[in-house]
This record gives C-alpha cells, structure tokens and sequence, in this order.
DNA sequence: ATGTACAGACCGAGCAGGTA
DNA sequence: TACCTGCTCGGTCTGTACAT
C-alpha cells in the first residue's frame, strides 16, 4: 500500500479554501494535487477540528459515479493519514498532478468528490473508464470495508441521493450571500484575479428572477434549467467559490459554439445590474490559467439585448466548449481595473442525465394521416415524449411528476405539457392555453377547431374552440374558461394533453398536475 | 352595466442575415 | 470575418366588440 516502506512519500496541498457554513451541517474543501500525490494523504488540522478532531477509523467517498470507496484513516506523528483504499480511488479516477478534488461533507464519514483536471474541467467516467475488478460490487451492495480487502474493492451506493437531499435540506437554511467562514491563502496557481469581485451593487439584482432558483446563489441563461446532477456540481462549485454576486450559469447550446456567429446571449437583468453600462471588451479567464480572452460585451442601441462575441468565439475553441457543456461566470475585477469574469467549464456528463421515456422513430398514422412518435417506454438520455412550448423549460421537479403520469397512462398518442400561467386560468381576465409551433404543426389539424376535452374518471365532456395563432401556434379559447372552473385549475398547475384516435372528433384527454402534488 | 371573447401590440431572448 | 441589426415566436397585456 502507498505510504509505507520507502514508497515516496505522498501529500496533498491542502485547500487554499476551506469553507463551513451552514452552522456546520454542510462541509466543503478543495484541494490540488501536488507533485508529489499519491497513495496516502494527511488530513489537515484544520480540516479535522470540524470533526472534533478526529475523524472515524474510515471515511466514505462517494466518486462522480456514485461509487463508495472505503478510506481507511491511521494516525502517525500526529497526523491523520488516509491509506487504503485512497490509492483505489485514485487510480480508478486517473487523478493527475495537478488535479483538483472538491470535497463536500455529505453525513457521517461520507464524502462527495468531484474531480476537475487541470484545466478545472471536471472529469467525465464512464462505465468502461473506471478501473474495476472482479471485486467491484455492484449498484445496491453494502459498502465494503477495503481496509481489509483489496484497494480495489468498490460499491455503488445511494449515497449520491443521500447527498441530494442533505444538501437541499441545507439549501433552504442557507442564506444567500453565505460567507466564507475560513479561507486559508496558500498561492494556488489559477486563482489570480478571482480574490477580488466586482464592487457590482449586488443588491440592484432581484432575487425573485424566474432564471434565479430560489436559495441558490446561480443565474441561469433563459429557457435553460439545470439537470439535478448538474446542481449538485453547480452548488459545489459555487459553494468553493463563494461569489459575492450570483454566478452566471450557460448551457452551451449550438449558437453559442457551433455557429459562424457564435455568440452567448446574457439575461438582460443580469446584464444591466453586474455588466458593464456600454459595450466594450471584457475579459474571460479559465479558473487556473493564466491566458485571457477579450470578447466584445455589446450592448443593442434599444437595449434589448446583451451578449458576447467577436474572441467569444476563441474562448470557445481554445478551451474545446461543446454544446451541452456548462460555463459558471464568475464575474471578476482583473488586476488593472479590467471586467471580466472567470469562467469555470464543467463537461456534459450523460451519467448525470435523469432519463425519461424513450420515443423512437417509429410512427404510426392518425386520422388525416399525421403521424407521432411511439413512446415505448424505454428509459433514454435526453428526449422526453411529450412537447412543451418551445421556450418553456420544466423544473426536475416538473419533470418527474410529469414523467410519473406520462408512465401510468402509457399513452402512445402526442401529448402536450403546459404549466399554468395567469392567462391560462383566468388571473389576469384570460382563459387561453395555447399549443406552442412544433406540437401544432405536428399533430393538430389545420385551422379553426372544436376541441373536446375528456378528464379521466369523470362523465364530463368539454367543448371548445380551437384557432390558429401567429407562428403556427394554436389556441385554445372559448369554452376552455368553464373547464378552468369546473377542475379548479389554478396557476403552476400543470396540464398534459394527450391526444386521442378519435377518428370522429379532435378530442384531448387532460391530465391535471396539481402545483402541491407530492410525486 | 357587466362579463366574455377576440384581435393585435409589445417584450425579450434566440437566431440568422446584411454589410463594411 | 467582425460587427450590427432585423426577424421569429412564446408569453403577456391592452383595447374593443359583442352578449347577457
């Protein structure tokens, strides 16, 4: 085992951040792998004193995987050191000089680790790059004990869920604008110019943004939301690096890497409180390096849009940004005055993806000869078998109960989701729902409509009027106000319709979502 | 007079075309 | 190619005609 006999001694330099906040429920610390990692590591003191001083004879971390690796934890010369099974886990991660490992403290002796290499991307595993053995056990095995075994002996576990909710627990306790209880200033290399923030007025910038997720410290592009795996690792970061302003979180997505005119679209709000007041070029810094990229920050003459471009467009290449990967803008004041921000890059994972119904190319034909996917209930990475508006962006939480009545019903007919808004259900004096392009060119027939409407397990039938809208939409009007009434709809609710082969009529069964449903 | 239905304008982010 | 601007489209709001 490393550590011992005239193996090189191995050590870590410990984090230049160590936050605990959250009255000391909630843990997180960082560190970089020095030149000299490897098979053992000591535990800083200070690190320790969270634990009374002392930690268990054995520590659990939890891999990017979900995998539990048992640490065994010795005392020697007044040092806490961890030794088997550290070497298991560093091999099965092909964790490298100069790594970085984020560590949160999820309960007990378990630990969370998230592994950026040295650019500060995270690594990305899959399956077949985990090192396993014939000993690796697998999903739902108790943790084994490698202080007795082979450094090699891992278990998948829940503790990834555990984690989850522990940290939404501590979510909702947390503050804002959460200070770092400790930092500790060791001069680790990519951090120049992320110790000052930007004297932004951080309270121009309203916590009740629809891109703002409450209790959180992170503003998302629009139409964009966060998969629960990429929240956790946001949360992590953001608790690393305690912003004194919220970050500012992209979703890559084809025009902002792929496109000639690659460009990155910032919400206006979020503009107009921490960006410059004028275009002008600001600069973008990769955490832990030490080239900057100048994009062009512009402004429209009305003032209805802000986005990057002109070097955005390098940035993106240098650093390999691929659709679906994450950048986290930290905003920053360089050294010399310049704005800018520091970007952290997080890599598309597909383990993270929470899956949903598979849809396949399949079709089948409809009345007037329209055609939809068949949804097989297969589990799947990305596509869900229902269509929303097109800019319309669930909640995981959504998600789920949507996706648990979309399971029961076993529908193979098109369905579609709306979330129910002030229009829909009469708040602001409307009662319209209307059926975004891509679901009305696809399935609905062409022009005015009589729609009925079913619910399951009531006699009731619903008629209303259908009519076309600009861009294709359609739009759901007369008549739609008594079934707001009748099922007592009310804003958040959530509606799927599910079309029917009704030969004789266009008729819609609805499924009612309520807002406080428990999934 | 009040409630309802409808048309259309406006907002803002995404996207793509035009021009120097 | 870099930069700027116009168009698209979902969501929302406003004004008005019509029905009761």
């Amino acid at each position: 085992m490393a550590g011992q006999g005239s193996q090189k001694k191995k050590s870590c330099d410990w984090s230049k951040r160590y936050v605990d906040h959250l009255n000391g429920k909630m843990k997180c610390f960082h560190l970089q792998m020095s030149a000299n990692f490897g098979h053992s590591m000591t535990i800083p003191n200070k690190f320790l004193d969270h634990f009374g001083g002392t930690l268990s004879r054995t520590i659990e971390l939890v891999s990017p995987k979900g995998i539990v690796y048992i640490v065994k934890v010795t005392e020697h010369m007044n040092k806490t050191i961890l030794q088997c099974g550290w070497e298991a886990f560093v091999d099965a991660h092909h964790i490298e000089e100069n790594d970085s490992l984020l560590f949160r403290h999820i309960e007990n002796s378990r630990f969370e680790v998230l592994i950026l290499d040295s650019d500060g991307c995270e690594k990305v595993f899959t399956c077949a790059g985990i090192k396993k053995t014939s000993s690796v056990q697998e999903r739902n095995a108790a943790p084994v004990d490698i202080s007795r075994s082979t450094h090699d002996e891992t278990t998948q576990s829940s503790g990834s869920k555990k984690f989850v909710r522990c940290q939404r627990a501590s979510d909702s306790q947390r503050g804002k604008t959460a200070k770092l209880a400790e930092t500790s200033s060791s001069g680790e290399s990519g951090e120049e110019g992320t110790d000052s923030s930007t004297s932004e007025d951080e309270s121009s910038y309203e916590l009740d943004d629809p891109q703002m997720p409450p209790g959180r410290n992170y503003v998302l592009s629009r139409w964009t939301s966060l998969s629960e795996a990429q929240e956790e690792k946001v949360d992590m970061l953001v608790q690393d690096i305690q912003p004194e302003i919220p970050v500012f979180v992209a979703i890559m997505k084809h025009s902002n890497v792929n496109s000639r005119r690659a460009c990155l679209v910032i919400p206006k709000r979020y503009a107009s409180a921490h960006f410059p007041l004028e275009s002008q070029t600001i600069t973008l810094q990769r955490q832990g390096k030490n080239k900057k990229w100048y994009p062009m920050f512009y402004i429209r003459k009305d003032g209805s849009g802000y986005m990057l471009y002109g070097c955005w467009k390098n940035f993106v290449r240098d650093n390999h940004v691929k659709e679906g990967d994450m950048c986290i803008f930290h905003l920053t004041k360089f050294t010399g005055g310049e704005f800018g921000a520091t970007v952290h890059l997080l890599r598309e994972t597909k383990s993270g993806s929470l899956g949903s119904f598979h849809t396949s190319h399949k079709r089948f034909d409809l009345r007037d000869g329209r055609t939809w996917p068949k949804v097989t209930g297969v589990r799947r990475v990305s596509s869900r078998p229902y269509l929303t508006a097109d800019r319309v962006s669930l909640t995981e939480e959504q998600v789920r109960k949507v996706e648990e009545v979309v399971h029961s019903i076993q529908s193979e007919g098109p369905m579609y989701v709306s979330i129910m808004n002030k229009s829909n259900v009469g708040t602001d004096g409307l009662y319209i729902i209307i059926f975004g392009r891509q679901f009305a060119t696809r399935y609905l027939p062409e022009g005015e409509q009589t729609l009925t409407l079913l619910m399951t397990g009531k006699s009731n039938a619903w008629q209303v009027k259908m009519r076309p809208r600009s861009g294709d939409a359609q739009m759901i009007t007369t008549g739609w106000r008594h079934f707001v009434h009748d099922n007592h709809l009310q804003i958040e609710d959530i509606c799927l319709f599910q079309l029917m082969n009704d030969e004789s009529k266009l008729t819609m069964t609805v499924h009612i979502i309520r807002r406080n449903e428990k999934s």
